[in-house]
DNA sequence: CGCCTTTATCGTCAAGTTGACGTTTAGGTC
DNA sequence: GACCTAAACGTCAACTTGACGATAAAGGCG
């Protein structure tokens, strides 16, 4: 048997929270098929290039990020997914702190940061927008076990943007004291710096990093 | 820019508990490459077909088996991961009861379940033993929140059945007590049929069918 | 039939965790 | 200083967990 030979993409769901929202960069297409309209950036993997590699690539081209957190989501492979022909996409979920609006890459018109409610109402080309209620749940599902929470927050951070973090990706809201209780003593969540942030009002707060636990046992609950 | 193409396949890693021991079904290559190297079951995806129906097939194919759990696992796309051009692989997970030895496949001289400690001693062909490692993690870690553990298990059942494969699959034992306990007071695991099971000596077990519920809240534990 | 063995099921209790919410602390601003 | 704000710490009842005792319901055997 001769193997059918098939075109491979990867997609990005690159989510961030930014004032309060949990929001997903998108792309205005440039070329067909989908012209004018949105879509998860990505691309081909070209010849010699590992999955994980071309994850990266892209990340940079349309971000310019780079050591921000990036996972496998899923693959997604539907026959009549894409016009021009077979094509499969392997989907990555990369999650950043808020970073400033990236300039756009060569196959995309204009890059933004959308709200994820927002850019699933507008219809985004291919099946992206099944890839991103995909990897919104997946990010949803992961800040309850593992510490992931903070690959949205910047190296220092306090408990309370964290907190503001977890707020924005569940939608819900959470109580400070309790949150507070439950991450400082968690081992391994999070390590104090010794500085101070004294950017709000009110008492200054204590300054964090990422500890070294990945999985939280028992985990934060919704 | 003309899209690179290749060869996309499917893998499984076929998963039971026999003799409360993990097994997972493997294959002996009946043609290049890796003759005579044991290897998961898979096949190419056909070139109007989608991935979940590829493994759909496959599984079929394989072990005649149908309507079992069957989830995707990740996608593996090494450039060099297989001698004969590149190959992007979508590797899945599939769980079911014990089951009888299953005919050899097409490609497949035979099929055998094994031990998945001795099967990883084996040396897979291609990359199949970080497949075969990432899918018993996932199945490891799937047990501990979700009601996945009832897929090992015939339609009927006891709690110590889905002890068993708890117990196989984490490699650990487990108090019956603490264990009947949470699982028969977790609303909606678990459906009581209104039949007994006096197979083993002791007291006739209760049976018990899967529950309308997929997450479990709050996990069990290891 | 009683008695033993086996496993299922139920109960108990101390220790730990959660959820709700009060109190104190440490900065700002007027 | 008085006042505002948010951080950080405390309290307590309800619940869950882990360890393990007690009882129930079968079969085997004298």
């Amino acid at each position: 048997m001769t193997a059918p030979l098939m075109a491979v993409t990867v997609d990005l769901a690159i989510l961030t929270v930014r004032s309060g929202e949990l929001c997903v960069l998108l792309v205005r297409r440039g070329v067909p098929p989908f012209v004018g309209d949105w879509a998860l950036p990505g691309g081909y993997v070209l010849p010699d290039e590992d999955l994980r590699a071309a994850a990266d690539r892209e990340l940079r081209e349309e971000t310019g990020l780079t050591d921000i957190h990036l996972e496998q989501l899923a693959t997604y492979g539907a026959p009549d997914r894409d016009p021009r022909g077979r094509t499969v996409t392997v989907a990555h979920l990369a999650l950043t702190p808020d970073a400033p609006t990236p300039a756009a890459g060569t196959d995309a018109a204009e890059a933004q940061w959308w709200p994820v409610a927002g850019a699933l109402d507008l219809g985004l080309a291919f099946d992206h927008d099944e890839i991103l209620r995909d990897g919104v749940e997946r990010a949803r599902a992961k800040l309850e076990y593992s510490s992931l929470g903070a690959a949205f927050c910047p190296p220092e951070f306090t408990v309370s943007q964290l907190r503001e973090v977890y707020e924005a990706v569940w939608g819900e809201r959470l109580d400070p004291r309790n949150f507070h209780r439950k991450v400082t003593k968690t081992p391994g969540f999070l390590e104090e710096t010794g500085g101070a942030s004294s950017a709000e009002p009110g008492r200054p707060a204590k300054l964090y990093r990422r500890g070294p636990v990945e999985q939280l046992n028992p985990p934060l609950t919704r």
